[in-house]
DNA sequence: ATAAATCATGCAATATCGTGCATAGTCAAG
DNA sequence: CTTGACTATGCACGATATTGCATGATTTAT
């Protein structure tokens, strides 16, 4: 990673964090505190940052976050949306799912980075405002729980694509019943996307391992990968480390 | 390899990559890593990349400030979606355009009232999450200045609606020369659904009459209706009076 | 008050950079 | 065909930048 990238991601980061902890990104991008101390130092005398004991903060107090829904776990949704971001790959046509765990990866992903993004999910299309990928918005009718495109329309529209990759959102998951959601027209929907993708990837926290929801969506074995907090009891996951996901602890 | 060749790869490697790491491709294309350091250093003075140490990154061209268009005029358009969230009634099949004016309307419009509401802004979609209407979105490629679905597939979807109402954006409205606005796609789009709309009403800000954008989208004979400021110069509003269109001061 | 965490500084190893120079290839005028 | 100017490339070398580690100072938490 070169230097211009990290310190341009300090940035990115305070803005959306409010705030930056030196030894936790020195721990994630795999350097020595002193590279993240010294960036934090120079981006302070240069007025990008105010430098903190233990960390920084914006010049600018960021302002109070609008998503009023996000109250349950955001910086556990945040590490797992960091990690998802990580398993794109510039060019890919990425799809992504509903849901503010999904919205985490989508602020996590390099503005810069060449990518086209599917979506049925027009909170994740105003997302990418900013971005510099290509968004394709699935139209339909939107199911009102999750705010998502359902129906035959966006049906159709799924049918005529092939994603690389699909960051899949899911209420319950399950070692034997797999992957369910609580409606009827959503779990289609989504069974279709997760059947056209190379990868299907879920971002999952803990309360959800070892649920069920009534609408099947897929089986565990037709998973890719599983994205889960780390440090959770081992007895929980333990289930889905004999199958052929990749389980990645965030 | 010939130079141009060369740095041709390097522009290609930018954009599908996001970065060049000088020693790297070196090492790739067998060549000294000065050769590469020769190409970033002539090619950054010509404004084609961003060399930083180590290698080089894509320039950044600004995308235009979209907050900044959202603070222009609060609250008059604010008084200019109350307004128009009078014309709606009850049972309606409603589409509405994007743009910040819009989204006030959307705002205004009562939050139990049964409706179908159409649109092609992923952001005015989002809007609706709290509202009784049922929510049509239209996909397609989401045209990035304004972040609305434009081609063939938003045109289909439109082809299959009969709105009773087009809350229509326009950059530019004139006498003569009717609502026009800055793209090709997103006009091609506004103007297919006036054409299938009952009625089409457009609010406007002062600083948009009497102007004219890049493209038509639709004479000021098939407007029903225009939504403007209250209290502006009287010559200004003026030549909108004396035709078909009801003129609504807010 | 004491322990742990965080910090600034100096230093050494490595990576990257710019410059000058030599070599080889290209091209056009003689 | 020969010659000379020009360009592209690689190499050498000193300068600069980046990074990680050690050390002692400072701050924070208990």
């Amino acid at each position: 990673m070169l230097t211009s990238q990290r310190r341009a991601l300090i940035s990115a980061r305070l803005a959306s964090d409010g705030q930056i902890v030196a030894g936790e990104l020195a721990q994630e991008l795999e350097l020595s505190e002193d590279t993240i101390r010294r960036d934090l130092r120079d981006m302070a005398a240069a007025g990008l940052l105010k430098r903190v004991h233990g960390g920084a903060l914006p010049v600018t107090p960021p302002l109070p976050d609008i998503e009023t829904r996000q109250t349950m776990s955001p910086d556990i949704k945040k590490r797992l949306g960091r990690k998802a971001a990580e398993l794109v790959r510039a060019g890919q046509l990425v799809f992504i799912d509903g849901g503010t765990t999904n919205a985490e990866l989508v602020r996590a992903l390099p503005r810069e980075m060449p990518l086209t993004i599917a979506t049925h999910s027009p909170a994740i299309a105003a997302l990418l405002e900013k971005n510099r990928a290509e968004v394709i918005l699935i139209g339909g009718r939107l199911y009102k729980h999750s705010m998502v495109s359902t129906g035959a329309t966006a049906l159709a529209a799924i049918g005529m694509m092939r994603p690389d990759i699909f960051f899949l959102g899911a209420t319950a998951i399950h070692p034997a019943r797999g992957l369910s959601t609580g409606d009827y027209e959503e779990a289609a929907v989504k069974r279709a996307i997760a059947a056209r993708s190379a990868e299907t990837v879920a971002l999952l926290t803990e309360e959800k391992l070892g649920t069920v929801s009534p609408h099947h969506i897929t089986g565990i074995e037709d998973m890719s990968a599983l994205i889960i907090p780390a440090g959770m009891a081992p007895e929980t996951s333990a289930p889905y480390r004999q199958t052929a996901m990749r389980i990645i602890e965030a």
